[in-house]
RNA sequence: GCUCCCUUCGUCUAGUGGCCUAGGACGCUGGCCUCUCACGCCGGUAACAGGGGUUCGAAUCCCCUAGGGAGCGCCA
């Protein structure tokens, strides 16, 4: 039998970490077992669900290269084979029809909670005739009223439920529209799913929905509930917890393999091993070690991947992905050296693109400014003779490269008995425009003889007026 | 309130009765390297929620307590 899984979100919002998780676990044990995996939008919820959600949880998906085999399946588009089943089961006395309305459930849901009861259907509808106006009636599913539900949940383990703890859910609204409980399992059902793999906060559906594919004679699927992420304070993730859209990350310059691999990593795992590509997790992905209980969300563990991923995909990968960032900050990356050359340059000092493109921003720039306080004191109090000198020297340099420029500022400094960094702070400022650059032979080197004189001649200048 | 789930360093986790004076990773931190910032390398910090059992032996098995979470919708 090949193993069917799906991911099933409603597009009620964009794709949050956790639900990315999920998704993730999914694809990894089809592809694992060479199955299929499966996208379905549960849209049945006319009033929040928009296109706007469904267009952003596709384009979630696809940044992170989770592709479907089959599907977006869209439920609003299955109603009439959720009828169809409605029917059946209407038929055969597994669901009937109620008119109890809104206000005198909510009444009687007050009254129960008051008496510290656990709020429940009453079932004073079960047993009485279908209405002659089944207009505004819902339609419920009649659970078994005694024995256990046996969820063999294969994270968590076997949990048991009492049947007459579950009370008989509404299937279909009075609309005529069906709920989710319901969808979910004639569409795993239709669908073949064999390994439905959701957040935990579904483990107490469950028993409902195993009873509804009984009712219905199909098979059970297997279930695992994976445990839920927690904000980095251990509360609930929500959007008040910062960037946790998926599409943030990628606009904050994260990358998909850093985000696959930490995700990966939170909550299930493979001896020590921390470090995953794609193909690995795939070959190792396993239920069987997902851990059981939830897993709190740490940034600076992530952006220790995104810098790993940063330094180690090739280089010519990572200048590709890093271009649009350099655009979105007004740089043309043709008005500078090759950004190859810069991202080898600097994937050892930025955690994320949006780091890279503001650290490599002086390259592809005509005109920089300096306004931080220690750069304009480290210009100012720059050994002008031995500045003019490396000037002069750069400016005589027959073969403009790191090794040549290295020597030569080298001698300079030996000439005026300047320790090294004395006049290599000064020139890092002259042409970064910051304390804080890559080497400066190399950067000076990259940069171009035409800008690294322009803007030593403008240091100097900066500073004869002050003298 | 009821039902269910969970509990190893700050965080992610290894661990499935002896290999554990509990390992790895992120973080933090001391040092080395050094023209700045980083990277890298070497070292340090820090945990089995608590209490009872079972056993020659328990982080690992059982029970209780505490704490956290989820569900109890004509939401998914």
């Amino acid at each position: 039998m090949t193993v069917r899984t799906r991911f099933a979100p409603s597009p009620t919002g964009y794709l949050h970490i956790g639900g990315a998780r999920t998704a993730l676990y999914s694809w990894l044990y089809a592809h694992r077992h060479h199955g299929v995996f499966v996208l379905r939008i549960e849209d049945t919820d006319l009033e929040r669900s928009t296109t706007e959600s469904v267009n952003a949880i596709l384009e979630a998906m696809d940044f992170l290269g989770l592709s479907y085999d089959e599907g977006p399946f869209y439920q609003t588009k299955r109603f009439d084979r959720y009828r169809e089943v409605l029917k059946q089961m209407l038929a055969q006395g597994h669901a009937y029809y109620c008119t109890c309305s809104k206000e005198e459930l909510a009444e009687r849901r007050a009254a129960q909670e008051a008496r510290k009861e656990k709020p429940r259907y009453d079932r004073r509808c079960r047993n009485r005739p279908a209405p002659a106006d089944v207009s505004r009636a819902v339609i419920r599913f009649k659970n078994p009223l005694d024995g256990d539900v046996v969820v063999n949940d294969a994270v968590k383990g076997r949990v048991t439920f009492a049947n007459d703890e579950l009370d008989d859910l509404i299937i279909a609204r009075a609309d005529g529209t069906p709920t989710y409980n319901f969808t979910v399992v004639v569409d795993d059902m239709d669908m073949n799913i064999t390994h439905v793999i959701r957040g935990d906060d579904h483990l107490t559906n469950t028993p409902r929905q195993i009873n509804i594919l009984r009712a219905l004679d199909a098979p059970l699927p297997v279930y695992a509930h994976i445990p839920m992420i927690l904000g980095e304070d251990g509360a609930r993730l929500s959007k008040r917890h910062g960037a946790v859209s998926v599409m943030q990350y990628h606009d904050d310059g994260y990358l998909p393999e850093a985000l696959l691999n930490y995700l990966v990593r939170l909550g299930w795992s493979h001896g020590d091993q921390e470090i995953f590509s794609r193909e690995e997790m795939t070959g190792l992905f396993d239920i069987e070690d997902i851990h059981r209980a939830a897993a709190s969300i740490n940034p600076k563990k992530l952006l220790w991947l995104n810098q790993h991923y940063l330094k180690t995909l090739p280089v010519a990968d990572v200048a590709q992905r890093l271009r649009p960032f350099l655009v979105a900050r007004g740089v043309d990356p043709e008005h500078g050296p090759q950004v190859d050359a810069v991202v080898e340059l600097q994937r050892e000092r930025a955690k994320t693109l949006v780091e890279m493109a503001e650290l490599s921003r002086f390259f592809f720039v005509d005109e920089i400014e300096v306004t931080e306080p220690k750069a304009r004191a480290i210009l100012a109090t720059a050994p002008q003779p031995a500045l003019q000198a490396a000037t002069g020297a750069l400016e005589a340099l027959a073969d403009w490269n790191a090794a040549a420029i290295h020597d030569r500022l080298t001698a300079v400094a030996t000439e005026y008995a300047l320790p090294f960094g004395k006049l290599a702070q000064p020139i890092r400022v002259a042409v970064a425009g910051s304390t804080v650059s890559p080497p400066i032979d190399t950067t000076l080197s990259l940069l171009g003889r035409t800008r690294t004189l322009q803007r030593l001649r403008a240091a100097l200048a900066f500073r004869a007026p002050t003298t």
